[in-house]
DNA sequence: GTTCGTTACGGGCAACGTAACCATT
DNA sequence: AATGGTTACGTTGCCCGTAACGAAC
């Protein structure tokens, strides 16, 4: 058994098995790649493909089980090389983060900044997905660190490190009448058209059950995955929007009223998630430290403060 | 990066750096080795041994890393392998169990019987050892599956499955006074020199424990790790013996008398661990199972009914 | 002096590429 | 037709083994 063989499996699962592309990936040309998986296929013992003629469908059933250990022995191995170049070029290197949007658009920017000072080497790629394509994203190792607020704490195989609490903000246009209304209650909330996350997006859910357990049920005429176009909608009187408050810009953001809603919907916790079997580079964690540290000021600038105002 | 090179760095860590010996063990020629290890070193950039002169002595710290990683490779590399054999020959393989002395002697007999009955192409091999060491065999995947009452629960590295519950009894000349003590209690023990397991063995910590706490100290003339050699000293009248009341044995023990000492001491739980990245054959699961009923029946037949009787 | 590790050199295997041949859409 | 996969065959690279050298105990 070779890694050339495994290599060959694992990108041409990546490339819905197509033989071709996988050979184009590796820098190989077809027959080599044919060869890799007929010598694998002979090793095991068994099929590992399902085959339409001579056309490759999918995986066999033992396929995914040598496929699932196969990522594994080239993760290992990545690993390795991490931890040689860890200890000869500590400060060059590729940083692949996946972010949702309203991460990538208004939580990394500073963190980005200071990073790319200290590691001007360093390569950045910025992944964007929902939060459940950034889990499979962070374990099938396509990203080395994920950004996200839902949908991995359950998952066994990732590391989580838990880096700031947020909440959310009303915006609206200036003359709103909510943006007076005094106390601001969900019932109040409800009586208006509201523009939100979609599910799955940035507390959605804790959103709608803090709704459910008061009885009221929002009026949501627009849903989105993206603060901006949130904020887009907003402004062209659609509703209200509900978005996390670090999103409120006060210099972009001068034609909206903001209100901290905190009071009425639980914290959220953005957290930052990685492989556990994955070696994490001195930078990586260094990344981790910059974005707590950062987060830290957002979160006494932006959110612990007006929080204070209401309690 | 090729596998020759991780086997050689993970043979050599098993024989304290001999170039030689990993040569012989990989069937290969010193000179082979070198090359392994001097293109494995010049891909990780770093120096990855401890050298005097020539000679290897050990690890550098990059290399420990590297090294585990290298074992979590060719582990992965033994699961693809296992995959396949366990879809072609099913009933063909080897079964590596580790046990401690009481295990092998006295509870792995009929598991053994039964189980190379059912798969008689499958080669058996029995390494004995300390409850600890039995917990490193597992993890460094030198054993299959590893048996043992003590010293792995704590390890996370490792998935236990419970099979059995034991508690102790006392052996001693068939004239000896406290086989007729009526009510048996610790002080009563604590007045004759006891043999038992030594520490880390067997459930003795728990042993001590009970006696620590009832504020008695019992007279331990002698320990041994071995249920056997307790008896033998038993016999020569050294001492009364407080072993697992499986390792009784009415038909060969019976100039020796018994009595069950569960009312005093905790419950011991036997469980069969293994390494959690390990794929388990379909034979190894069925030993589990094998094992697992045949000590229900230990449960029955020597701990449950007695316990009972003193309930 | 013996055991052990490194280096140099040559032969043999096998991995890859080219190319011609099938299959599927 | 065109795209995609397999098979056959020749060449190159490189992996291992032999052997001579150098260190360490």
């Amino acid at each position: 058994m070779e890694l050339r063989q495994l290599r060959s499996l694992v990108v041409l699962s990546e490339v819905h098995f197509n033989v071709s592309r996988t050979a184009e990936r590796l820098n190989l040309v077809q027959s080599a790649v044919t060869q890799h998986l007929k010598q694998l296929e002979a090793e095991v013992g068994t099929a590992l493909f399902v085959r339409h003629g001579k056309r490759l469908i999918g995986l066999s059933p033992v396929g995914e089980q040598v496929l699932c250990h196969a990522c594994e022995v080239l993760r290992q191995i990545g690993n390795i090389t991490a931890v040689g170049q860890d200890h000869s070029n500590e400060h060059q290197g590729l940083l692949r983060i996946g972010a949702t949007h309203t991460q990538a658009r208004y939580v990394l920017p500073p963190v980005i900044r200071a990073f790319a000072r200290a590691y001007p080497q360093v390569e950045l790629q910025i992944h964007q997905g929902t939060p459940a394509q950034l889990a499979d994203l962070a374990l099938r190792d396509l990203v080395d660190l994920a950004v996200c607020t839902e949908a991995l704490g359950e998952e066994v195989a990732l590391q989580t490190v838990p880096c700031y609490r947020w909440n959310r903000a009303l915006v609206a246009p200036l003359a709103h009448p909510l943006l007076e209304v005094c106390p601001l209650t969900l019932n109040a909330l409800g009586r208006y058209p509201i523009i939100t996350y979609v599910f799955g997006f940035t507390g959605r859910s804790a959103f709608s059950d803090a709704f459910a357990k008061a009885g009221v049920k929002p009026q949501i005429v627009l849903s989105a995955a993206d603060t901006d176009v949130i904020k887009t909608y907003v402004r062209s009187e659609l509703g209200v929007g509900i978005i996390a408050s670090l999103a409120y810009q006060p210099s972009e953001d001068q034609d909206l009223g903001m209100r901290d809603l905190s009071p009425l919907f639980p914290w959220e916790v953005t957290k930052i998630a990685y492989s556990r079997d994955k070696y994490l580079r001195k930078y990586h964690q260094h990344f981790i430290d910059i974005f707590k540290a950062s987060t830290q000021d957002l979160i006494t600038e932006r959110v612990l403060e007006p929080a204070l105002a209401h309690a």
